[in-house]
DNA sequence: GTCTATAAGGCGATAGAC
DNA sequence: GTCTATCGCCTTATAGAC
């Protein structure tokens, strides 16, 4: 036990790992949700962040496997985003929870972070070879969305009206623009559109 | 002038060139559609109809090209598909018109001939050099939708109703499976859930 | 108009030094 | 953990025969 010992004592060597790896995932989600994933090279990821292109697979063995783990990092986060938005609703009418959710959803899938953005702009059939995993981790976020609308008890089909309400909601990555309507406005604009009548009669 | 020249007619060449040009048109929207811009390659399109890879650059001098004549296609397809549901409308009412046109896109985007499908499966951003040109084109036949929501006369924001409208329309082709609802049944829905109030109070 | 052969470059992934 | 160098493969596109 030498003097050294205490007075440069190292940063954790986990965190350090960590926040690598972080990079590295941060790089590719931007990329991934911004051209897509043939589009997308390791070098354009690696060298985002000042990496050499072997480097990524220390982390990683293949550029499929990257992308997975974006996904899924993308699925956590809109998920979260959905419970924190419906956590700060105060009422119990479900349509105010519709807004809340979708609030949430709207948020997460037009994060600048591009996680969450990257489950739109990826679809399963982009790559065959993880299209299950990538079709299960869909289907498992969409199917809670079943709930929030079966708690309306609208008398339409709920299968049709959820991939409307996500398909309209994911829309909103092609035309939205900074500075325009936010997302929680574009929630209450579509949770308005299916309350009231619009026809004026 | 010999008797050879009468007995043996050619066929003429245009059909032949343009029944070929066809082919290798029909096949490129199919996996464009199907697989993506860059998932799908020129080997990919030209095999599929028994020709030699390089044989395509006689037509078409990129890859590019030959996406950009599909995407033309398409929007010509699109078009037409409105149009054709529009005539078959009886009454004046724009909810009527509204759905007629929203079956017809739908029928298209929809069409296993792939040419529409391929506006909606590729978009700007997937292919830089084409940005300005396919941009043009889809907010050309986009603009043609402000007419069908202005008539409806509703007191919302009609550009938000009609990204809405086509981003619900687009997406079925994530969801849509043959044997379900059709098109019609699809546009209808969309329609009642805007006219009528959803909520039972 | 279509063929075959091939050029020229970019890709994902690996190897071994440090 | 990251580097540099490189392998082997696949890509778009071209060239010249037929």
């Amino acid at each position: 036990m030498s003097a050294v010992d205490v007075d440069s004592p190292l940063p954790t060597p986990k965190t350090r790992v960590n926040n690598r790896v972080n990079d590295l995932l941060d790089a590719a989600a931007v990329l991934f949700a911004a051209q897509g994933y043939h589009r997308t090279t390791i070098r354009d990821i690696t060298s985002a962040i000042g990496m050499g292109p072997g480097s990524s697979y220390y982390h990683f063995s293949s550029k499929a496997e990257m992308l997975l783990a974006v996904y899924e990092e993308g699925i956590r986060r809109v998920q979260r985003s959905v419970e924190t938005a419906l956590e700060a609703v105060t009422d119990e009418n479900p349509w105010s929870r519709l807004e809340a959710a979708l609030t949430g959803h709207i948020t997460s899938v037009l994060d600048p972070s591009a996680y969450a953005r990257t489950i739109v702009a990826v679809l399963p059939s982009d790559v065959p070879e993880l299209h299950d995993e990538i079709r299960a981790q869909r289907d498992a976020y969409e199917a809670q969305w079943r709930a929030f609308i079966d708690a309306l008890d609208a008398p339409v089909d709920a299968d049709l009206l959820r991939v409307f309400l996500l398909g309209a909601a994911n829309s909103t990555q092609v035309w939205y623009r900074e500075g325009g309507v936010s997302p929680a406005e574009i929630a209450e604009f579509i949770v308005d559109i299916l309350r009231r009548p619009l026809e004026t009669t």
